[in-house]
DNA sequence: CATGAATGAGACTTCATTCAT
DNA sequence: TATGAATGAAGTCTCATTCAT
């Protein structure tokens, strides 16, 4: 596959993200994906063995690279409030750069949860327990106060700001870039302090 | 009909709870809804037009409680963290006496809502402008610091709640009374420092 | 039963012919007819066996008058144009008196008569037959050619007739008493005229 | 697609047309056309999207072919009674190569033209108004005489046709060419020479 | 790789009919 | 007689998936 050649696997992913975000993964039907992609019906199961693939691999892709920024997160500051704030930025932008892809991880990929596998919810746990793991720390330096378990915390954070996401996504005016931008202070500003010392 | 009488509209409502929460709604057939209540498939039909005004049914009545708990709070105490731990409480023990019902209002109509009709959509805003406006007036008042705009911490506050609620759905594991009751004030803990001037 | 007391049968009847004629037989539902006559559901299914045999119990009805009909313009005329014409006006009058009723007996009892039994077929026919026999012994006096079948010729009168009915059926507007009247002579004048010797 | 594949989408609507004819159009099921036409059941809605569209083909493929005939006729002969002669005979022609269809057409469409759309009882009258303008024309030649209204003249016209089909497709029995044949003449002379001045 | 016709299981929904009251 | 809740068979239509080309 040379990198001329237009990648079909990539315009069927990026098109099932369109119609997953516009009708929602029950509601459409992969040859509205195929239709949107401007391929033929059967070239998707070319590529994916079924519609839940589909839906599996978007999620799998995002939040690997969400796992990813949340351990350069990690890594790369040193105070606790500077870690979370990076990954509110993180998710936050990842908002603003797709917020259709967003939507389908957020709406579609939760609904599935019951009937994917397991993985998912792992790969799910994988990212609280990340951020649980940098507010213990932050507790064993004494620069949060011990009151608030880590993993409590970590889903209060996650979950203030996956709100604030939904706000957006089912709001039908297009957000301002600066209110954007605002949120991810305005979220660390809430959540730390609350956690802090 | 006499109050002894089996209410089977009642009872294929609280089937649906169940089948909901464990399959899913799209995943889900209505002969299950009926297998589950113990009545003939077309009797579903009788007392509902359709599958969505099953789940339509669930949420309005549960949202209408809600609506009706958030206000009571707001009336009943006079300090802002008084109201929001109220309202968080009233969130948990909601949970607590009805995992199921929680499960299938989050995760099915909650995250859905753009399927959903738009009805549901205003409903949900209203809970959020609710305690919007408490927070709002906790800031006039001073208590509340002017930072964080108060739709913003009506979102964070929700959400940190739904999270933990969400946690609990998935986790395969019952949770233990005192964990819910902890989290009441963990939450409180958590966002109402935040918030607090 | 009294003849004060409200004759339900009757209702359901005279209903049914009103709901078969504006919703057509197989798109109309029992409980349709049901309410169009102001009874309970079940009480249908007190007076009818069937929904067919509602359908079944007005064509029967109202085919024995029109046999009856055919029997008395044969007996009170001489002439056979009189016959005709006598019986032309009866149809037509059968028209002006109930259309919903003929409405329903042109074009819901044809489609039934596949499913229906074949004493439908046989009372259909017996009309034919009678006419027929008309015809045959006008031609037997001179008065009609001999070119022409009997049995054609009674085909030929009644289908023009129906099909002027039908014409009537189908027209949105109103159609007037004079329009109805020359009607009559308007066959008689057409079918007879090709018929005479 | 070549001409020597099959085509599945003539061989369902053939199909369709031995299936409404031998149950009728409401008693069959979409599965007795597949399996009549020996193809998948869904394939049946991959060509049309509804039991009614299969219906609604057949009926306007053929009701303009019937228009192109009248046409033709009117254009091809010059006596009035020529013309006629030329309907009837294409219509009893039409019987003749394909009874079930004729069927069909008469008993689903032609007498249940109220619940069809308004295009089919629009195509309809087409029909009669082109057989009325022959009349007409007759009339103002002079060669039919101006008591009978064109409009009338062409239902009586066509009704008697009709009707002569009705009973052949009511007749268990098969009828004989030579009565087929012997019809044509039959109709024209029973109609025509009642219209002659 | 690419196409889209073909397959058929399965879903929702309807509604004639029954039956307990 | 009268009611209308209850039953469940049956039908239409959908659509994920397969497959021949």
């Amino acid at each position: 596959m040379t990198t001329a050649a237009v990648d079909k696997r990539r315009l069927i992913l990026d098109a099932a993200v369109r119609v997953f975000a516009r009708q929602g993964f029950h509601t459409c039907r992969v040859s509205d994906i195929a239709d949107e992609a401007g391929v033929a019906y059967g070239l998707v199961y070319h590529y994916f063995t079924s519609k839940d693939e589909i839906l599996s691999t978007l999620f799998l892709e995002r939040w690997d690279v969400m796992l990813a920024a949340i351990a350069e997160a990690d890594a790369a500051y040193g105070e606790p409030r500077e870690k979370l704030q990076a990954i509110a930025a993180f998710i936050v932008d990842s908002y603003r750069h797709d917020p259709n892809l967003m939507k389908v991880i957020i709406v579609e990929v939760t609904r599935a949860a019951n009937t994917f596998g397991r993985t998912h919810l792992a790969k799910i746990r994988d990212a609280y327990a990340q951020i649980a793991k940098i507010v213990a720390r932050a507790q064993a330096d004494g620069v949060f106060r011990d009151e608030i378990t880590p993993e409590f915390a970590a889903l209060a954070f996650y979950g203030s700001i996956e709100q604030v996401l939904s706000g957006w996504i089912f709001d039908s005016r297009r957000v301002a870039d600066e209110e954007l931008e605002r949120s991810k202070s305005l979220i660390v500003e809430t959540i730390c302090r609350g956690l802090e010392a």
